[in-house]
DNA sequence: TTTATTTCTTACCATAGATCAAGAGAGATT
DNA sequence: AATCTCTCTTGATCTATGGTAAGAAATAAA
């Protein structure tokens, strides 16, 4: 009898679901689980759906031609992850998800997806929140990026994930953030004296 | 007896509208004339809603607290534009938007949309579609500017927009690229002598 | 515990791009 | 034509960040 207490939770407060209701669904889960250092998508093939995150941790990144890795997006607890334009145009990604914690995953495959819509008065409106926020949540990336240090950057980073600081290694803070682990250590110097 | 060709193409193409039923929408365009420099939105509105560019040309540009621009997207002839977190969640906006030409607009209010929806059948797919193209998007510039040189970014401009610099003076390609007008100059420069 | 392996820090130097200042064109305006 | 204003260019310098290399610290493996 497995249980899943993030995705459940989930399921009632975003998609305003009954106890019953939830178990419906509970009985349609293929849950995928990852261990460290396990990839879930490699560049080429097609991101087949969206995954919530039960537990652990993952990370979405690029390789680019000179073999730097440019971190797109984590995901911890709680989270949704996904190559959206190949899991939407059915195109292969061109990015790696990565397992940096075991991790446990719910795929939202079809029957899950048509379940829920069936189960739920609001899961179109809530579709539209969550890509809405995805848009936000890119544009103030781009913000950051086109206007702000390094400096800036990072404590923007801290502030808006305070716990991953400590659950990621620092090169990834760095690789997200788009500057060497050489940097980022500076930065982190820096601010340390001057506090 | 105003037309709209650009905005009925549009319709035609994407909703799949008959001729008829383009004239039915026809009638319900407020359409809004901005001339050049003039202001669509300004930060503490709320951005009412997206507006098909009927001809023109319009640029969405955020400033900083050092007083610097910092173009986030043009916008030329069949385009949309809005500040979509703030039509979506109807928060006030952080953004300008600028008119660069002389340009013709056509809100897509509550009403048209709803006329839209009314006789599409193919209506949610396409505003998906839109999203997920404006995702796609924004990946991209993310991902070019945690990886590529000013020089690779510019190229990459006028491959994506090759008559957008035309159109628009060389310091807001830079603002839009992240880097100083100067530093664009250098680089146009180079990439003239190179060949 | 000892040895590897990975991550982080630091120092030194290199480079891309920023800043400042001056001037050159190109339209506008008078 | 003369003056303004705006845009672009160029040179000289400055600064933030990158690159390289070495060692320290932490973590994992033996």
């Amino acid at each position: 009898m497995a249980t899943y207490p993030n995705f459940t939770q989930y399921l009632i407060e975003k998609f305003d679901l009954s106890e019953s209701n939830v178990y419906l669904i509970h009985e349609l889960i293929k849950e995928k689980y990852i261990s460290s250092e396990g990839f879930l998508l490699k560049p080429g093939e097609i991101c087949k759906h969206t995954f919530f995150v039960e537990s652990g941790l993952l990370r979405l990144y690029s390789l680019s031609e000179n073999g730097k890795e440019h971190i797109i997006q984590f995901a911890a607890e709680n989270w949704l992850l996904s190559d959206r334009d190949s899991v939407f145009f059915r195109e292969p990604s061109k990015f790696y998800i990565e397992a940096i914690e075991n991790s446990l995953l719910i795929p939202l495959d079809e029957y899950l997806i048509k379940k829920i819509e069936e189960l739920s008065s609001n899961f179109r409106k809530n579709n539209e929140i969550l890509l809405h926020n995805h848009i936000r949540h890119l544009n103030q990336r781009i913000n950051l990026l086109l206007s702000a240090s390094a400096k800036i950057r990072y404590l923007e980073f801290i502030k808006l994930y305070p716990d991953l600081q400590f659950r990621v290694p620092q090169w990834m803070v760095a690789s997200y953030l788009g500057i060497t682990p050489e940097s980022l250590s500076r930065v982190r110097r820096d601010l340390a004296n001057k506090s």
